[in-house]
DNA sequence: TGCTAATCGAGACGGTACGTCTCGTCTTAGG
DNA sequence: CCTAAGACGAGACGTACCGTCTCGATTAGCA
């Protein structure tokens, strides 16, 4: 992961040529190409150097393995959901989860869904992925935490409203349609919002899902 | 002068040997085992084969794909998961989970779970494999049919319940925690499902999740 | 060989059906089309069995390697080189190269010069091959001593010539010729026998050759 | 971004790696163990790989099939044949003739008459093959020129000898001799040469042979 | 006419080599 | 010291062929 890697502007004591920038945006960028082209499980390590003319072992020496590179994408990807807008709860979540939904599909020009669906497979038996990946849900949680507590404030929830479950409640169902491969289209957002809102407060069997 | 042979485009009626049960069960067998000692990731054909031996066409006679030995395995584990006693819902779906998450774990000697992690990750590039997961799911959910209709024709839902929209929102969770690595422990069950029938039947937010 | 394998018209004991002949003829004609098409190295048996449209087994049942399918096809090229007119040395000597050389290149249909090549590498390791080459060269030298003799009878060659020396020393050239891609044309197999007639001549009976 | 990284299409200056010669020694090694111990026709790039301790892509890399790994063990096995010591034509050829069967029998080690008698055989469907035998040959024949051409000097032969022919005819003896099996022993080489005088002296001025 | 072998086609099987590819490491030379 | 290039040992990939083995269907002499 990109946080146990050297910092790219620190204050070096040991001499010698630093690490290249332009090196490091050439293989995310390789890597995003063949993405597009090939698909996660043809990319080989090889391609992304080769495409990035990169040495191998340059590619090595920073990512051990081609889902950290994804995690890499992943993380530069995150950076550019804006914070919630404080409106009522269902706007506030129809904005995140529109832009979460959006950013899954690949409207950032990366199918980011894509890669958080292999990295969760290769997480299984990779300790050091996991963990990275647990730390991205509690970033995306963060900003979930702001929009529920705000909803709390504004009394829409009750006071003693379980946080955690509520984040769990809420992205479960994103999660499950993404993984089955069902994530819902921009104007079903606002349904798919309704049906986890209903839960969330008071829930109901009213309205029908996307189905299978 | 093959000409004055007799029959040559005529409709055969030999046939050839027929597939062998005991191969395709020794490779089931092996793809096991290797699942238990290497992990998934680390399994390939050509170790399956050796592991079983069999030849490596016979293997991909059979199985394109290592995901497709790891449905097989799937569907073999599935037939042992029982019909539902018809209590009560929640105790209809506390057995129903119990079993699911068991046979997920590998109380059954497979941890299936695992297995359907990695088919869900592959799927998403194999059109085909995605369609056997969802045939999966689809007879998964006959189960869950037989669950809820019962719970509708007792009283305990509402008589216009949506049976898809119930069966989503059953198993998203399940799933989502599948995927997540956060598989309740069987005396954590009953909390899932009443979690889980909180929201299905009217749900408020009462009682914590298991938390990140 | 085909001298191992039953005879076709033997007395037979046991019950049962015979050897199909149309079968072998297909055989026959299958590896010499494939071998036109794809080249000596590229011809396997099973391509063999496929364009025969003969099972496997048959083909080994009677013929245990491609060697021997090539020699089945040089035994029944063989048969159609005539006997020799009894001419001059000369003339004899030319009639039979011509036919020799034009049997290797193929004007029979058939590139045996070609099969000889190839089974002559593989009798390196398989003595019943090398066997079988050297009864077909003692046939072919038959029909030499033929002509030898009857030159020894014309007095063309001195009484006393050495029949194994001078065989050796006609078949050499056009041996090595054909081994070094050079078969002489049909207007060039004249001067190939005048340069071997020189030699002939001059050292027929002075020494006995390291024989057959 | 990568447009910005300098001199993408420049020639490039660093080289990389250089081809490994403990490998190249280790495969000419191995195939020469194999030669011995299972026979040409059953050794496999990857049992030369495998006993060589190289990788099958290295042995691909340099040597496109095993019988280019055949001729660069001939050619090691060729510069061993010293140059003639310029004594009388008949002593001159047996000496040579006494090397190249030796050489050919394996008297150095290594059955380079197998070697040959392969080459050729699988040379008839590989011109690039075919060709490095054909240079091979030149290069020998170089040697059979000096002997020849100082036979002319010496008067040993008419001045207007077909060089080409009488390399041919002297050659094509043993040659034949190798291919059937019947390679003479170090004894009986002075027979084989004489034999061979004899029809060089005869016809050597007549007319020009096909030539090489 | 029915029985009994032998033979046939087809093709699945356990093996193994093919030639290619990628892995992750190491070497080389330039900056 | 970092980099691009690329050779290296290792070994999996998916295909093809090896030679053996069932499978029924067919064929022909013997009962």
């Amino acid at each position: 992961m990109s946080e146990t890697r050297p910092q790219l502007s620190e204050a070096r004591s040991s001499v010698g040529a630093r690490r290249s920038e332009a090196t490091e945006a050439a293989v995310l960028e390789a890597f995003a190409a063949l993405l597009a082209e090939v698909g996660y499980p043809a990319i080989t390590m090889e391609a992304v150097a080769r495409r990035a003319r990169a040495g191998k072992a340059t590619v090595y020496r920073w990512w051990p393995t081609k889902a950290h590179i994804a995690l890499s994408l992943i993380s530069k990807a995150k950076i550019e959901i804006p914070a919630p807008r404080g409106l009522s709860l269902r706007e506030d979540l129809i904005d995140y989860m529109t832009r979460v939904v959006g950013l899954w599909r690949g409207d950032a020009g990366l199918p980011v869904g894509l890669l958080v669906r292999h990295c969760y497979a290769e997480a299984w038996s990779d300790p050091e992925l996991a963990a990275a990946l647990q730390a991205e849900r509690r970033e995306r949680w963060t900003m979930l935490n702001a929009i529920i507590e705000a909803a709390v404030g504004r009394g829409e929830l009750p006071p003693g409203t379980d946080l955690a479950r509520a984040k769990d409640f809420v992205m479960s169902w994103p999660f499950y349609l993404l993984m089955t491969d069902r994530l819902p289209a921009p104007d079903e957002i606002a349904r798919m919002v309704d049906d986890t809102l209903d839960g969330l407060r008071a829930g109901s069997s009213r309205r029908p899902s996307p189905g299978i």
